[in-house]
DNA sequence: AAGAAGTCCTGGGCGC
DNA sequence: TGCGCCCAGGACTTCT
């Protein structure tokens, strides 16, 4: 699932490719993913790319963005020469199809080159939005302070969870809180900290709490460093899968040794209603 | 007011 | 082999 560094790795790659590049058409399949105008994204020019969380926000030209959430199988690939890959005419593209059954929206910019948006569950969106608007949009106004900002401070850190009486996990992951971590990294997160997930925020010890910070930004580090994790459906701009998953600890490795050498065993419970995993012999 | 449960959606895993 | 059942999961909504 697209979580912050996988977000800034679409980010990043889509940057090299798509800024400057003038819109001139875009196909909708019908649903709920496109929502807004198509006419006011037509002829408009991709200024710039910015991420908020796990938003990812094209600025373009006539001061009109596109906000976009990948959500849980989102995926944005850009196709250099894509001219012929219309829905009704697909292409092979880094191992697949384009567009492929999971198409719902192809960009056509004005050098023959297009972007597909392709999500398998149909959660993700596009929202055509005032640039102006953007900060007043309920999902970012509500949201937290964000890792790797000025703002996201140890003490910060410390005043968010001290004020929470719920699991740490839940803490994390909530975005009003903090933004950008989902379940992959909280999970890493907890296990390079050595905490159990289910901890009540408000009895963890300050040395715990500054462990678990650092522990937060190193894997979120990690995560962008291996080109995100591909655990899900996420692969790059380019179409290619990221290596994270091949240095996960904790996230879906249940059964398995504990990493830590401990000897205890990697176990998966529900908190929140969602997987969880952690080794409850050194997670304490 | 906070926490739990339901909702969206589809591929994949499972049992028979 | 193939059918049907059920589940994950981010974030929002609805219920308790």
């Amino acid at each position: 699932m697209p979580e912050l560094p996988e977000v800034e790795i679409v980010k990043l790659g889509l940057q090299k490719k798509i800024v400057g590049l003038e819109i001139i058409d875009i196909d909708i399949k019908p649903g709920k993913i496109f929502r807004g105008e198509k006419e006011k994204v037509v002829g408009a020019r991709v200024k710039g790319l910015r991420r908020k969380g796990k938003l990812l926000i094209i600025d373009l030209s006539n001061r009109q963005s596109l906000v976009i959430h990948l959500k849980m199988t989102g995926q944005l690939v850009y196709h250099k020469n894509g001219d012929t890959a219309t829905f009704g005419h697909p292409i092979p593209f880094a191992g697949t199809i384009l567009p492929a059954k999971t198409t719902h929206v192809i960009f056509d910019f004005f050098d023959g080159s297009r972007l597909f948006y392709n999500d398998m569950r149909k959660f993700g969106y596009i929202k055509v939005v005032k640039t102006d608007g953007i900060e007043k949009l309920k999902e970012i106004q509500d949201y937290g302070p964000e890792p790797f900002t000025k703002e996201f401070t140890l003490e910060k850190f410390k005043e968010i969870l001290s004020k929470k009486k719920s699991p740490v996990k839940l803490v994390l992951m909530d975005q009003t809180e903090i933004t950008g971590v989902g379940n992959i990294y909280a999970n890493e997160a907890l296990f390079l900290a050595r905490i159990d997930p289910q901890r009540k925020c408000n009895e963890l010890k300050d040395k715990e709490i500054e462990k678990l910070y650092e522990s937060l930004l190193s894997v979120l580090k990690e995560g962008i460093k291996y080109g995100g994790s591909s655990e899900n459906a996420f692969v790059n701009s380019s179409g290619e899968l990221g290596h994270m998953q091949e240095h996960s600890r904790a996230y879906r490795k249940s059964g398995k040794p504990c990493p830590n050498k401990c000897g205890g065993t990697i176990k998966r419970i529900s908190l929140g209603g969602r997987g969880t995993f952690f080794c409850s012999n050194c997670q304490k």
